[in-house]
DNA sequence: CCTTGACGGTTGCACTCGCAACTGGTTAGG
DNA sequence: CCTAACCAGTTGCGAGTGCAACCGTCAAGG
């Protein structure tokens, strides 16, 4: 066979159906003013209690560190993060969520879960687990489940 | 539950896969000088003899019009595709390959299947089953797998 | 100490992309 | 016919992104 079906090569799967999913959040986040990468940071921080540095960040969602640091300011433009440098380590900015911050998040995220169970809805529980399985292992053996402090 | 764990956040989970997956492509796609846009429209004129109109890579790639007409510049500029304007409608564009562009996409094609090969390799037979069964769910569930002439 | 290399974060720059406006061509309806 | 709405494809423009260079800080070794 040297032809390629592209409708059924992994990458270019991958890529479309993300980019559906992207685009569908986009709705969700956009009444809050922010877009993927905001969202990515304020995820993060949301996931813990404690301020967490940029970089955590980076590594945890594994975007580009310019990226990070653009987001970031935004967030704090729009009063949603707090910056301050560490102590131990002069270079390191803690980052977390202000008050406002974790408003926004606790409202965003049943909007967001919500509409995850709407793109996943043909799905059967028997598939979700599956797909679940096959990006786990697909995550790991790229490398990409690692996010230590 | 009003907290919500980025890395089991589907979106976010495809979102990064196929940035992973993307980048290990452009390895492949970079020897000869193009980037995802144009592979797209090389795999889609490739999958069959005849030509094609640009309006028909555009639905079958579910790529932006504007994004597959420079793409397609680009590709008639390296002297990999032909256009021609249709007969029975003028604004047509059809497109085909050239005799250089089968012949690079006959170079292409086995690189970059071997690449996915690479990438799924951690998969057993079974999830690689069911993982293309959950894509393929999706994809018709978000109505991706039109892409009539 | 002082130097050297590494690291966290920011920013200038070039590039790509999506949107919307536009061109030229087609179709339908009065 | 003629006009109006629509369609295929192109392009100008603004927004966002990745890269690389940069700044200040830290840690290791002489």
């Amino acid at each position: 066979m040297d032809r390629l079906n592209l409708l059924s090569f992994t990458p270019f799967r991958l890529n479309r159906l993300a980019a559906e999913f992207s685009t569908a959040l986009t709705a969700d986040y956009a009444r809050f003013g922010i877009d993927i990468p905001e969202w990515r940071v304020l995820a993060t921080l949301g996931m813990h209690d404690g301020p967490r540095s940029a970089n955590y960040v980076v590594r945890c969602t594994r975007t580009h560190k310019s990226r990070i640091s653009r987001a970031v300011g935004q967030l704090t433009e729009l009063g949603l993060v707090e910056r301050q440098e560490s102590d131990d380590d002069r270079r390191e900015i803690m980052l977390q969520l202000t008050p406002r911050g974790r408003e926004v998040y606790r409202e965003l995220v049943p909007l967001l879960l919500a509409r995850e169970e709407q793109l996943l809805s043909g799905l059967s529980a028997a598939q979700r687990r599956a797909l679940d399985d096959a990006l786990l292992t697909l995550e790991q053996s790229l490398g990409l489940m690692n996010c230590q402090p």
